[in-house]
DNA sequence: TTATCAAGGAAG
DNA sequence: TTCCTTGATAAG
């Protein structure tokens, strides 16, 4: 690291980020300066090798050929790796160690632009990642192979096959006229601004990014357009190929593509040919060098965050590589994010609203079904009257249905009702799900599955029952109601190989089933024109979850997956299943009011000071020896109660994790709520530096996390 | 990335 | 006690 050098006592000058080296040429550098003579050394990124840059020197003959951002080949031990250069710098002294030189520029014909080195060194601070963990983001494992280019026209030949939309170009709504101009207007100051575009489902958002598209293009400039997740590019790349056939090609890029699909794309992108990438986060770090506009499709989705190391939120990069590059933003969403809505309101962004369905298609009507009163025989039913009878009517008007039910396997809970004994993981702390086909009961947070138990375990009673239903028991009964009715189910289970989902929606398209029923899964983006009814069998399941934003999240579940009813010729239908008829949430999701929810849930937030009002840091110790686990947390809390100043830092916890236990790891938590996370992180990532900590407990920094367990 | 090292648990 | 696994660290 650079202090590493500071500390070592050496004099050090430091060319700034993405400068050209600027020595002077050999003959004039003797004249003018003492012996001995300045060296210009390089600090390298070795490729998924190296967490913090190392040292190495350029020579002479590579000096005009390298500069912040250049991809070379370095010596590493007996090796030779491939590497980034971050920065140039010079010495007047020799470092305490060996240098040895920078072997060869590894490929010439790009350097990573100097935002993008920018973007990356902000996503290293403020997510408490090391550098190298984030300079591997922008430098795609597929890019090292160096077998050779065989069809970089491909793709291009893709789009010129593409033939123009016949679908026609469709005129805007005032709408969406004035949410396009006002983009515009933001657009012509060349500076960063940041807009909220929020349309209720069906309202033609996709027509508002695609027209600012074409001006931004016209201007000559580049688009990055992000989806939350893989799924969702194919849809929203035929759109785009539709509307720019012929005139543009378009890039797609996402985890799933092969090696030599991405070495391509990347290539395309960095030398400036593809002017379009469609994309899931990880696009966030291709090299676009004139990248002025971001669309962030379905901001509010929570998919856009990052599960691993760096923990970064794909809607918050982006928000920041618009502003390095002096770029328009559009955040898009029929159930924004509180955080970007509380933007519109304290921070700038700028708000667009598209409050009706295009086409004078009208929302869907929701009505809510109290589940208190139904009944099936003695146990609570999993279909009312109500669905019933309007998925009866659906099927005799050859109309389709969906159905949304939260939650997969047969069912949650398998327990003893004589000893209260439930069947749970022997390695997490969760019960088990019971599976049909082939029966057994399964763990979702790790593998394993084990054979269902005949007789309780504890108490031998043969008493056992099944409770809380899934996705599964869900079509088993509906089998049994309409025999006659063809059924798909959606849900992690039936599209476990990667191109089962397409399939299964295919056939749903075709009219080859007449009801969808499936989890979170199809809650995304899905549009078919013939569905009129939607059921959700649980509507508040989402709200029992213990964690501050399950209002949040529920308002958004029940808003989208309403939003695939009716979005054709003939109006929709909902129907919202709950055990709470009277929660004034479901009354402002019913009635589609986002903003009236979104003040109060505000008010609410702000009272607590949690986000957006407050940034929440999570820090995550876990081990296998629960004993010892609990100790280095609880010791690890005294510790910095003791340091903290609690003006700045507000300390919560340490405590035992939502779910204590995953995987033979005992987790402890601690949660950091603070106003400021570039003023704050760093001092606690200090602090954990300076405490004995075992081999035994691992940690992790989640900074704005979403997932609380 | 590979090479090396130390800690902690398992086997004996 | 030794052996082995696991995870951390360093390399320039």
């Amino acid at each position: 690291m650079k202090m590493s050098i500071f500390m070592r006592g050496l004099a050090l000058r430091a060319i700034p980020l993405g400068s050209k080296d600027s020595r002077p040429p050999a003959s004039q550098t003797e004249a003018i300066l003492p012996h001995p003579m300045p060296r210009l050394l390089a600090e390298v990124f070795v490729l998924r090798a190296s967490p913090n840059p190392l040292i190495y020197d350029l020579p002479e003959e590579l000096c005009s050929r390298v500069q912040a951002g250049s991809l070379v080949q370095v010596p590493l031990r007996r090796q030779r790796l491939p590497g980034l250069v971050w920065r140039l710098f010079s010495l007047e002294k020799k470092p305490s160690f060996a240098v040895r030189p920078i072997a060869e520029v590894w490929d010439e014909r790009w350097a990573l632009p100097p935002t993008l080195l920018r973007l990356l060194d902000w996503l290293s601070k403020y997510y408490g990642a090391s550098l190298g963990s984030c300079v591997d983001l922008a430098l795609p494992k597929s890019l090292l192979r160096t077998t050779k280019r065989v069809r970089a026209e491909e793709n291009a030949e893709k789009d010129r096959q593409t033939q123009a939309s016949s679908i026609p170009i469709p005129t805007l709504s005032p709408e969406q006229e004035a949410a396009v101009e006002d983009m515009w207007d933001s657009y012509r100051q060349r500076r960063f601004v940041a807009h909220l575009l929020h349309g209720v489902t069906g309202s033609g958002k996709t027509e508002v990014y695609l027209r600012v598209m074409e001006r931004v293009l016209a201007d000559g400039r580049e688009v990055l357009y992000l989806v939350p997740e893989l799924s969702l590019t194919p849809q929203t790349l035929r759109r785009i190929r539709e509307r720019f056939a012929g005139h543009h090609e378009v890039a797609v890029w996402h985890s799933g593509l092969g090696e030599r699909e991405k070495r391509e794309a990347w290539e395309a992108i960095a030398s400036g040919k593809v002017k379009i990438v469609v994309g899931a986060r990880s696009a966030l770090f291709l090299p676009q060098r004139n990248l002025r506009l971001i669309i962030v499709d379905e901001e509010h989705d929570n998919s856009y965050k990052q599960n691993e190391n760096p923990r970064y939120h794909g809607r918050d990069v982006a928000i920041y590589r618009a502003f390095l590059q002096g770029a328009l933003c559009i955040l898009g969403s029929a159930t924004p994010s509180l955080e970007t809505f509380f933007n519109t309101r304290q921070r700038g962004f700028r708000f667009n609203s598209l409050p009706r369905r295009v086409d004078r298609r009208t929302l869907p009507t929701i009505y809510v079904a109290d589940m208190r009163h139904e009944m099936n025989g003695r146990l609570p039913a999993l279909f009312s009257r109500q669905l019933l009878d309007r998925l009866r009517d659906r099927l005799e008007r050859k109309e389709q249905s969906i159905l949304f039910l939260n939650r997969r396997g047969y069912a949650s809970t398998y327990l003893c009702t004589s000893c209260d004994y439930i069947a749970t993981c022997p390695r997490c702390s969760v019960s088990l799900t019971y599976h049909r086909v082939p029966e057994h009961l399964s763990c979702h947070l790790c593998a394993h599955r084990e054979p269902l138990a005949t007789r309780c375990p504890r108490c031998a009673s043969p008493d056992l029952k099944l409770l809380g239903a899934g996705t599964q028991k869900a079509e088993a009964v509906l089998q049994k109601i309409f025999p006659q009715a063809n059924c798909v189910r959606v849900d992690s289970d039936t599209v476990s190989q990667r191109k089962a989902l397409p399939a299964l929606l295919e056939k749903f398209r075709r009219g080859e089933a007449e009801i969808l029923i499936g989890t979170q899964m199809i809650s995304k983006g899905l549009d078919f024109p013939n569905v009129t009814l939607v059921g959700l069998l649980q509507g508040d399941l989402s709200l029992h979850v213990p964690d501050f934003r399950s209002s949040e999240r529920t308002f958004q579940l029940i808003s989208q997956v309403a939003g695939r009813a009716g979005r054709g010729e003939k109006p929709g239908e909902v129907i919202l299943q709950t055990f709470l008829p009277q929660s004034e949430l479901l009354r402002w999701a019913q009635r589609a009011q986002f903003e009236e929810f979104a003040e109060e849930e505000l008010q609410l937030r702000q009272q607590l000071g949690y986000p957006p009002y407050r940034h929440i840091i999570r820090h995550l110790l876990r081990g296998k020896n629960a004993e010892a686990t609990a100790h280095q947390a609880l010791a690890w809390g005294d510790y910095l109660r003791q340091r903290l100043d609690p003006s700045l830092i507000e300390l919560r916890g340490p405590a035992s994790s939502s779910i204590e236990k995953i995987h033979n790891y005992y987790r402890h938590t601690l949660f950091f709520f603070v106003a400021n996370v570039s003023q704050t992180l760093p001092i606690l990532l200090q602090l954990r530096k300076d405490f004995p900590w075992p081999r035994s407990t691992l940690d992790f920094w989640d900074v704005d996390p979403l997932d609380m367990t």
